[in-house]
DNA sequence: ATGGTGGCGCGGCCA
């Protein structure tokens, strides 16, 4: 994970809940000590080189699972944290490489999993929070150039489906909950220029149940990570709630 | 233009 931004963005933004994907590093080697000493609690379920998912809170959780019920992943991609009522769930969805590859199809089993994981925890909670980089544009608007996007992962229909079905079990896409400029975008490839360009796409997105949408005060993108030296492919998507 | 860049970790995979 990239320490140094993270502890930046932290104490200048002072988020109550931050969630992040791809920390790439095993639960031993989580840097505790300069997570807390900025103010917060760190949860995670990490493992070597790939993959790994960290939320960092204000206060403690009470309970957190880090498997999809009934789904066998060695990848460790979700994170759900309760604080009563409350359930925040951090996920890294499978990436899918290419339609009709292997790492595809896990895709979309993956989140026939999540779906059902959700629809769970929705009947048992009214406030659920699903956020992260979930690997799918939804819409065109989502899409730099939708033309060059079209039937390609991340933008593909059986991927947006599986999307669609997610927020059709009673959660909302917090971002079009609000006017947005067009061409907002949350991950932009290394290559070509591309976040210079604006070459991008919206891929990471916080998904809240209706009860939390209702209270619900602003969703934007926060470009200015991503024009730091050395900066992730992505940048931080932010959710403000009056609960 | 089937390329291009970057992280992890030391060759090759993954995104």
């Amino acid at each position: 994970m990239r320490l140094p931004q993270v502890l930046q963005w932290l104490s200048s933004e002072q988020p109550d809940v931050f969630a992040l994907q791809e920390t790439k590093i095993t639960d031993d080697q989580f840097p505790l000590g300069p997570i807390e000493a900025a103010g917060y609690c760190a949860h995670f379920s990490g493992q070597p080189s790939y993959n790994g998912v960290a939320t960092l809170t204000k206060k403690p959780a009470s309970r957190i699972a880090t498997e999809l019920p009934g789904y066998l992943d060695p990848g460790r991609r979700v994170l759900v944290l309760h604080y009563g009522d409350l359930v925040i769930a951090n996920v890294y969805v499978p990436n899918g490489v290419a339609i009709g590859s292997d790492k595809y199809r896990y895709k979309l089993e993956w989140l026939a999993a999540l779906r059902a994981f959700l629809g769970q925890l929705l009947t048992e909670n009214s406030l659920l929070v699903a956020l992260g980089d979930f690997n799918i544009a939804p819409e065109d608007r989502d899409v730099h150039d939708p033309e060059l996007w079209r039937d390609k992962v991340l933008v593909s229909e059986p991927e947006r489906q599986a999307l669609q079905r997610l927020l059709a079990q009673g959660l909302n896409d917090s971002f079009r909950l609000f006017d947005q400029v067009p061409a907002s975008f949350s991950w932009w490839d290394y290559r070509a220029g591309a976040f210079r360009r604006n070459h991008g796409l919206r891929i990471d997105l916080i998904l809240v149940s209706s009860a939390l949408a209702r209270g619900c005060t602003s969703c934007s993108i926060d470009k200015k990570m991503r024009k730091q030296e050395k900066p992730s492919d992505h940048t931080p998507v932010v959710a403000t709630f009056e609960i």
